[in-house]
DNA sequence: CGTAAGATGAAG
DNA sequence: TTCATCTTACGG
């Protein structure tokens, strides 16, 4: 079986990378100690797509989308919440990857700590839960590249497309038909897992 | 400028 | 189901 490299992941349109990002890990390095999370759910969007905020086109908040894949794109919602996106496709797409959900692996104190509970299910299972867990309650991050302060690394155990469940997207109204939401099967991790 | 909607989360 | 909370984008 084949196994893509990172670069050859973020290289590739929203929709294809989305489902191989699933087992990855994103990792990030502070004073306080590293933590680390393999990634369970995720949700393509693009540029031709109404749901998606590239729809528009370029904007001083979007503009990380439209940059080389290989770049976080992170944004600001609901008032309180802040959600991470791993930039995809080539120059001038707007396309990215949003992780909705993560599985703890490594500082799990740290990020009990970030998120104030202490159930290890509810830790990342949710966009901006993910985002707290990675110690994020900013946007400084959004169009910095991959591995500076945050990293992915391969997965551990290998993906195969029998592992993965494919539906609609969570939280839109748009283009809700799209079935652009890719999650481990079973995987207790997850955001949503009846939809 | 004024304002409505939003890729959410937590509580009731 | 409701509400907290505020940036972004768009209309005037």
């Amino acid at each position: 079986m084949h196994r893509y490299s990172i670069q050859d992941i973020v290289s590739m349109n929203s929709v294809s990378a989305a489902p191989l990002l699933l087992g990855w890990q994103i990792s990030r390095r502070a004073p306080e100690g590293t933590v680390r999370l393999k990634i369970v759910e995720t949700e393509a969007y693009r540029q031709t797509d109404p749901a998606s905020h590239s729809f528009a086109g370029i904007t001083k908040r979007t503009a990380p989308m439209f940059e080389a894949g290989g770049r976080l794109y992170v944004y600001f919602t609901y008032g309180m919440h802040y959600c991470v996106n791993i930039v995809t496709g080539p120059t001038g797409e707007g396309e990215a990857v949003l992780l909705r959900a993560a599985e703890p692996i490594d500082g799990i104190d740290i990020m009990k700590r970030r998120r104030g509970i202490d159930e290890l299910k509810n830790l990342a299972n949710g966009p901006g839960k993910l985002a707290q867990c990675l110690g994020i309650t900013d946007t400084v991050l959004s169009g910095t590249l991959l591995g500076v302060e945050i990293s992915l690394e391969a997965p551990t155990e290998s993906v195969s497309p029998s592992d993965i469940s494919i539906g609609p997207r969570v939280g839109i109204k748009k283009a809700i038909e799209q079935p652009w939401r890719f999650y481990l099967s079973g995987n207790p991790y997850v955001s949503k897992p009846w939809r």
